[in-house]
DNA sequence: TGTGTCGTACGAAATTTATCGTACCTTTAA
DNA sequence: TTAAAGGTACGATAAATTTCGTACGACACA
């Protein structure tokens, strides 16, 4: 008995569950094949697997799909940066209080933050004056 | 057959592991029994749960122990710092393709950042020169 | 010198997540 | 009109993670 609903309402997705969404939001709704194939440029995974994962997504509510062919299309159903907002929200609540300056610090400190993005990022915040 | 090695050594702490790394964290060097009462203002959890969590991660090397005394006293191996910087660099690379300004566009617009932590990290910046 | 309390050790069960095998249906092309 | 290719459904298994029960040793103290 444990709920792990996000403070809207779907639950979050695993792992597996969200490589296979990446490629949904990179590429736009799919087959199962399609997602499949672009799994097997990086890991080998079985058909079936990757099937079975996008039906769990789908009786979660995480997924859609469209029936009216054979080939079924799957599709998101929050859009992409909704999703990433709930993940990155949990991550900052859980490593950082929900602070998102002390994420902040922690990313400038961070030696694999290249001094381009640091740049970037500045040029960011004063564009939003 | 699955590594899951860090870029540097160690492995990823499971969900329950970081629960209690962070009380380490908050608290400094600590017994079992102080982890699990602290665990307990959460949630339920039994006294051996705590106690075999802990020394999963001892056995991974993310915690060392004192044992000099009965009372055993953990403590992390690494750095909170260090370790989340781990935890920031996996999150980051898998959501935003290890592009922190990404990251950082996310934070900005997301409704639960509020005006203040923006404020907060404009001046971090400036700070930065 | 028991006996209750508090500690560790550790196997095993329970749970969650991930992967796969097999059955079976549809479409296509020879 | 059938065989092959390719699709879905779904139970079963595997793997990873979490939780717990039981055994047993240290210590305090009546």
């Amino acid at each position: 008995m444990k709920s792990n609903q996000a403070e809207n309402n779907l639950p979050e997705p695993t792992k597996a569950e969200l490589e296979i969404l990446q490629v949904l939001w990179e590429c736009g709704p799919s087959t199962v094949r399609f997602v499949n194939d672009k799994l097997n440029e990086l890991r080998e995974v079985n058909y079936t697997s990757t099937l079975k994962q996008m039906q769990i997504l789908a009786e979660k509510g995480i997924l859609k799909r469209d029936e009216s062919q054979m080939k079924h299309i799957y599709i998101p159903v929050e859009a992409e940066e909704k999703t990433k907002d709930q993940l990155l929200n949990r991550f900052v609540n859980t490593l950082y209080k929900g602070s998102a300056s002390k994420l902040m610090m922690q990313l400038l400190g961070n030696e694999k933050t290249s001094k381009k993005e640091i740049e970037e990022i500045k040029r960011l915040l004063d564009s939003m004056e």
